[in-house]
RNA sequence: GCGGAUGUGGCGUAAUUGGUAGCCGCGUUAGACUUAGGAUCUAAUUCCUCCCGGAGUGGGGGUUCGAGUCCCCCCAUCCGCACCA
């Protein structure tokens, strides 16, 4: 019988289905284990091909760990909330939830085509109501808390309200805290909790209709869409993400990612150490000297440099500028600040190399030399970081070094790489950046290190009065609400203009039915089309916007949550997807502690990764998580890149394609893309080609051996360059197996690697092969096994254990080969040495794993079985074979007893015939012996 | 500019972590079996070579009896951040 992998892959998939077999529970007298895939956004193109890679992996890996005795928990879902459906929506009017109903049915009838063994009995869809009933739960918790500073930790928010209510000291406005309106308390706790609504500065994209959080825009274009963004002032909802910034900072040494996942994610963070420092403003103008009352603060990392300031720099944004521009400059720079501020985030990045600035008129005073400095407004000091202003120290930064030279302004070297040297910074070409050297020109620090003069400055700034220590970061936070209908509404209400959450009781606050997914005429959010959407507060339920009296009936939130919130707790779910009373119930949680091994793409370093993170260490602050860190081990898989194939046609002859190899002159063909699926290994389908296009029905070719050669590029992957392999032809050409085994077998999982058949035959192969060595098997047979076969059996156990271990998966499908190779060539294989093999394969290749298993006469499922032991007697060899190398280079070898001493080994190799030749015939200065690896003769 | 990674045959890759570089697969070449082959099997396949050997893991230097692997300096490619004070 042939391998037929169309028969017995869905046979297979059947049992496993109806048996039940990836069935998980909650609770195990096993250890438990939380394998994790990224969950997809069901797109209407269907699986992208990079999926399968990392699902391939972490199936390999639950599967194994399942063999090893594991009590293994290994989810999928849907990230089922997201622009593309609605963009979709807003073309066609089909509703997004029909459009992603239909793309999850087509993922998940790929998904199941692979063979993955996952529960689907917990899978979970973020736009299902009862799973973003707690999303918008977290929600509420993260409005109603704050974050302690003292605790490092989230707090009630009630806690707060107590603490302010109790103190004697004012709290906003000369107001103790009970002599505050309500609108002013509320106004103040917004300052507080950690989700919030405040008037911020936000990256709005006209084109999509809505703002987006940092990590989805790059160089001021839209990640989706590729639409520009400006920067607006909007009233916005956030997370105050940066109050757990050094948490999160912190928390990435506990967790076994990859150095370069952890860097991203530390930049991103941008930890930076320095000081706060005051300086007040010189009264007068001229000459005169003396100290006002407005002082403004700054931020600097290198507060060492202070003697070196010349100037200082405000953000166009700073609140102080209209107050101290002096009257002849205030044209001047108004017109600088209505220019900068119009400028568009594009234009300002495209143009970072460009000084722009304008004086002030106005000066300050250093407050450690007394001198007076001129204060200039410039937009290379940005608003959102620090304090939005700086002091410039042209010497040793290279910002200030290009404005000073712009604006003529001077320079004074305060760091010389050497002690007490100066030179004339006048014939600098560049500052001098580096945090090395000496201090000079300094005052008290002259002639310290660069640290120790960090130190020193900070302290004498400490004594004054007049700054401190402080740490910066350039993580901001996370705007929350997007302008679209596809995502989960707010449980929020306004009354008086004052946001109040939805009871918890009452939620999931479902999305309403709109009319149309577009923004309304007068420029509100799509969900400003809902008639059904106003809170009536007394009877606790949505109600008709007509009845909003604003006495008992009030206004909903119009804007909706982004991608990032229904993705950021979706793993804690699946511990417990259907619990109607918490968001994972406490025992669940208990029992699972958290996803030991995380597998994913790295283009959620900045986004997913972070928030989700936050995400978690706010619900183990409020005690609903247990661990801190969400995900233990990460593994990122490479990304996917296209393959392209070409065909040449001829600019003299429109009709006639030229083989790739017979092309003289690249200039005389026009190089047209060409449907992979019509080329094998680079050869094409003629016939196949001629009935692709019209156009090309008749077409001829010049062909070199009788065949089309066509050329290849590796591009990304994409319709337009019908580069996109689509996993389900391979699973009809080969068989999912086949495809597993060769998604790893292309190269190591983390690596980004361009997706290309060419060789997926030779895993075919392999796989029928496979096949072959159980046909002649009596599964009666207990006839002893030969030596040879128990050896190579044992050898791979051993091998793929440690692979898997390692998730080095494309070595061990190198060590099947090899494997299947020898044994194939052998006799007297039996059940001895096929039943284990077969457990070693079915993390690989599941359908016919579990074919030849029954073959042997098994009746329960290779799910059930037990991972095999290697047993080291049959590895250990009685002689080995040396190489014997002279002044380290191999000469020859020589066969000795495995277990031989450097001392017989010495003397074997001196006696052995060919040594004199290489000494000499003299006696050599040593030699070294390592065990089983080399012997060195060294004259 | 800053940070991270990578560089090995025609191609994807491997190398017991400092011990015979090129496993496994693709491709190519030759042969066998076949009416046929884009099936199957066998063999060869890093490069140069006067077939004695020699060179060789991006380039150069170093440590070592011995370096793809460790150290230093370059070069190239990819990724992340980017006026972050």
């Amino acid at each position: 019988m042939d391998y037929n992998y169309s028969e017995i892959e869905p046979k297979w998939q059947r049992f496993w289905r109806e048996q039940k077999t990836y069935h998980v529970e909650n609770n195990s007298a096993k250890p438990h284990f939380y394998v994790l895939d990224m969950f997809p956004y069901p797109s209407g193109a269907g699986l992208h091909v990079g999926h399968p890679l990392g699902y391939i992996a972490s199936d390999i890996y639950a599967r194994y760990k399942r063999l090893r005795g594991y009590n293994v928990l290994h989810p999928m879902g849907y990230d089922a909330y997201g622009l593309p459906a609605e963009q979709y929506a807003i073309q066609t009017g089909q509703h997004p939830a029909v459009t992603t109903e239909q793309n999850i049915a087509r993922y998940r009838e790929q998904l199941d085509k692979l063979g993955f063994s996952f529960d689907w009995n917990r899978e979970v869809r973020t736009c299902d109501p009862k799973y973003y009933k707690w999303t918008q739960w977290t929600f509420v918790q993260l409005f109603n808390h704050y974050y302690d500073e003292e605790q490092k930790k989230a707090q009630p928010i009630s806690e707060l309200v107590k603490k302010l209510a109790n103190s004697q000291e004012p709290v906003w406005e000369g107001k103790l805290w009970g002599e505050m309106s309500e609108k002013e308390q509320q106004d103040y706790l917004m300052n507080f909790r950690l989700a919030y609504l405040a008037d911020i500065p936000v990256n709005w994209c006209a084109e999509l209709g809505t703002v987006l959080a940092n990590d989805e825009v790059v160089g001021g274009l839209s990640v989706r869409g590729g639409y520009p963004v400006e920067r607006k002032l909007m009233r916005q909802w956030s997370l105050r993400i940066t109050a757990y910034a050094q948490r999160l900072v912190d928390g990435l040494d506990q967790v076994d990612w990859t150095d370069s996942l952890k860097e991203i994610q530390r930049n991103w963070i941008g930890r930076s150490e320095g000081a706060a420092v005051w300086f007040p403003l010189a009264t007068g103008s001229g000459e005169q000297k003396s100290e006002g009352d407005l002082r403004f603060e700054i931020f600097t990392t290198r507060p060492d440099t202070i003697f070196g300031v010349t100037f200082m720099v405000l953000c166009p944004e700073h609140e102080l500028i209209e107050q101290i521009t002096t009257p002849e400059k205030k044209e001047e720079v108004e017109a600088y600040v209505t220019w900068a501020k119009n400028r568009s985030e594009r234009e300002r990045q495209a143009e970072v190399k460009k000084v722009s600035g304008v004086f002030t008129g106005a000066y300050a005073v250093n407050p450690l030399t007394g001198e007076r400095i001129p204060i200039y407004v410039s937009d290379y000091v940005l608003a959102g970081y620090g304090t939005g202003a700086i002091m410039a120290v042209p010497a040793h930064d290279s910002r200030d070094f290009a404005f000073a030279r712009h604006f003529n302004l001077p320079i004074r070297q305060v760091v010389s790489l050497e002690k007490d040297t100066t030179s004339d910074p006048a014939t600098w070409t560049e500052s001098m950046d580096a945090k090395t050297g000496y201090s000079v020109n300094s005052g008290f620090v002259s002639g310290m290190k660069v640290k120790e003069a960090m130190a020193a400055v900070i302290d004498k700034i400490e004594e004054m009065g007049i700054g401190h220590r402080t740490v910066n970061f350039r993580l901001r936070d996370a705007i929350f609400s997007r302008q679209r209908y596809w995502g989960e509404p707010f449980p929020i209400y306004y009354k008086n203009n004052i946001p109040y959450t939805i009871p918890e009781e009452c939620l999931p606050l479902q999305l309403p039915e709109v009319k149309e997914f577009k923004p309304t005429a007068t420029g509100e959010p799509p969900l400003g089309h809902a008639e059904c959407w106003a809170w009536d507060e007394e009877k606790r339920c949505v109600v008709s916007k007509s009845l909003i009296d604003n006495k008992k009936v009030f206004p909903l939130e119009l804007s909706t949550m982004p991608g990032f919130a229904g993705s950021s707790g979706y793993y804690l779910r699946y511990m417990d997807p259907t619990n109607d009373n918490a968001y994972f119930g406490k025992e669940a949680v208990q029992y699972w502690q958290n996803v030991d091994l995380y597998v994913g793409g790295a283009e959620h370093g900045t986004g997913h990764l972070i928030y989700a993170r936050f995400w978690n260490k706010f619900l183990f602050d409020i005690g609903m998580a247990v661990k801190d860190e969400p995900f233990q081990k990460l593994v990122n898989q490479g990304m996917i890149q296209g393959r392209s194939n070409f065909v040449y046609r001829s600019k003299k002859d429109n009709n006639l394609f030229i083989s790739k190899g017979l092309i003289k002159n690249m200039d005389d063909v026009t190089k047209i893309h060409v449907d992979i699926n019509i080329v094998d290994n680079d050869i094409l389908d003629i016939d196949r080609f001629r009935q692709w296009r019209p156009e090309f029905a008749d077409a001829q070719f010049e062909l070199e051996n009788d065949r089309y050669v066509c050329g290849w590029e590796i591009e990304k992957m994409s319709k337009s360059m019908f580069n996109v392999q689509n996993p389900d032809d391979l699973v009809a050409r080969y068989g999912a197996d086949t495809l597993r085994m060769y998604e790893m077998f292309l190269g190591p999982v983390e690596q980004a690697k361009p997706w290309d058949t060419n060789g997926i035959e030779g895993v075919h192969r392999f796989l029928k092969k496979f096949w072959k060595l159980y046909e002649n098997v009596n599964p009666n047979d207990q006839s002893a096994e030969q030596p040879a076969a128990l050896k190579v059996l044992h050898q791979t156990i051993k091998k793929v254990t440690d692979d898997i271990e390692r998730f080095s998966f494309n070595t061990s499908v190198s060590t099947f080969m090899i494997c299947v190779n020898e044994l194939a060539s052998q006799k007297g294989i039996g059940r001895q040495v096929l039943e284990p093999l077969t457990v070693l394969m079915a993390p690989f290749a599941p359908h016919i794993a579990e074919e030849l298993w029954h073959q042997l006469g098994n009746s329960s499922s290779v799910c059930d079985a037990q991972w095999p032991q290697y047993d080291e007697k049959y590895l250990v060899e009685s002689t080995f074979k040396y190489p014997v190398s002279f002044n380290g280079k191999m000469r020859f070898t020589i066969e000795l007893p495995a277990d031989c001493t450097q001392q017989e080994a010495t003397e074997a190799v001196m006696n052995h015939a060919e040594t004199p030749k290489w000494t000499g015939g003299k006696e050599p200065k040593k030699i070294i012996f390592v065990p089983k690896r080399i012997i060195n003769i060294v004259c």
